[in-house]
DNA sequence: AACAGTTGTTAACACTGTTTAACTGTAATA
DNA sequence: TATTACAGTTAAACAGTGTTAACAACTGTT
């Protein structure tokens, strides 16, 4: 529940990054300088920014590299890269799509904070459009996970486009051939059991919130309330 | 299907005004900045919110004659008032029920917050929570639950169906035919004979309160009174 | 290629809800 | 009061569902 937006920021000329850092930090942002790549991913790990400003030539690893690295473990966080005036601009093109951005040096600070704000607009959109609120849960379709106050569950892809189908059609009976022939491509006896095996997987992962129930309609299917 | 909770602020000091709409989108809702009654009320008309934010004091309508006109046309939709330290608290006082809430300037932004959930959580409540007084039961069709006193009992999906159909005719017969249409499919005998079970069984559950009777009306079908 | 880890399917057995059946009870009519 | 049709109750039978665990298929890694 914290309000206040916190960036990685990886350069390696002090006085720079002393600059900029304080520059963010009168906006209200909560800046964590790093001075080379492989301290900026330590710290990546551990503070789980919402945004990182990386410097491209750093020592030890540069940018790409690790922005590289990190979108493995989260493909939708935004990275703005500070690059060289030697830096060709098509090596940074190349990035310069998803949640990616870049500066080239020097850059004013109104570039910097509107390029920032732009980014975390469009992933709060992205954020928003992929996850559902059900009871205390928020569903993430995408990252196929559910999340209840702070702990975060996945769900594997059948599971995840199971409860995706019963949430659109809640209060609602969801037949049972429906989602068979949607999920499994047919309704035969083997994959309805299969499915009765998601069902009980779901109502496990569902008992946090013990307000929202999968509702057997006997001979139909199965109705989500909450 | 969207997901994202739509509020408009209407708030003619737009330094104030400002902050608020900034806050509340860094917590993921869509926020519609008004710098009058008027202006709130056509966005109202346009935007359809799911709740609104309303200083007392604007030009050219006042928070609470505009809510007035509001809970015309929705009469359950939260309004959170905003008032200045020289308003009376009897007057809001007054406004301070159903789906109504008011906060003192200044305020801070967590106060806001805290009451905006908390009546989107009520009006959530009301908006699916459907349940029916019936005696000393409240009978829950969502949920398939019949609660007497401090005892919930589930009831199976045809006896829920059953016992609704019985509720919306209370007082009137409920014809055989009809019903074994309606929940069975088509009236024959065998059917009959399997309605004939149902009432027992919710003859049984329902006996915690013996003011409450399924009545028999030979020929034609049954009758709950209460 | 071997491996560990994950995911989805099948199988087995327990359990539940609905229907069927058998038997009992009751109201209406002659 | 005997007859008859309808309704009430109970339990057995059955089909549908719940749950668990073992198994197979797939994934990426070494």
């Amino acid at each position: 529940m914290n309000n206040v937006v916190k960036i990685i920021l990886a350069e390696d000329e002090p006085a720079l990054g002393q600059i900029v850092k304080e520059s963010l930090e009168m906006r209200n942002f909560e800046v964590l300088l790093c001075v080379d790549g492989e301290e900026a991913y330590k710290t990546y790990k551990i503070e789980s920014p919402e945004l990182l400003v990386l410097d491209v030539m750093m020592p030890k690893k540069d940018g790409f590299t690790l922005a590289k690295e990190i979108r493995k473990e989260d493909p939708n966080i935004p990275i703005i890269f500070l690059t060289a005036k030697s830096q060709t601009e098509d090596v940074v093109e190349g990035f310069n799509l998803g949640g990616n951005d870049y500066l080239k040096k020097p850059f004013s600070m109104e570039e910097l904070i509107v390029r920032i704000n732009a980014l975390l607009k469009r992933k709060k959109n992205i954020d928003t459009l992929q996850t559902i609120e059900l009871g205390e849960f928020t569903f993430d379709l995408q990252k196929q996970t559910l999340t209840h106050k702070n702990t975060t569950t996945s769900l594997t892809h059948r599971e995840s486009e199971l409860l995706h189908h019963l949430i659109l059609h809640k209060d609602k009976v969801l037949e049972r051939s429906f989602i068979l022939k949607k999920l499994w491509g047919n309704d035969d006896f083997f994959n309805a059991r299969s499915m009765d095996v998601f069902i009980t997987k779901l109502r496990k992962k569902l008992k946090l919130d013990p307000s929202i129930q999968i509702i057997n309609v006997r001979g139909f299917g199965y109705k989500l309330i909450y």
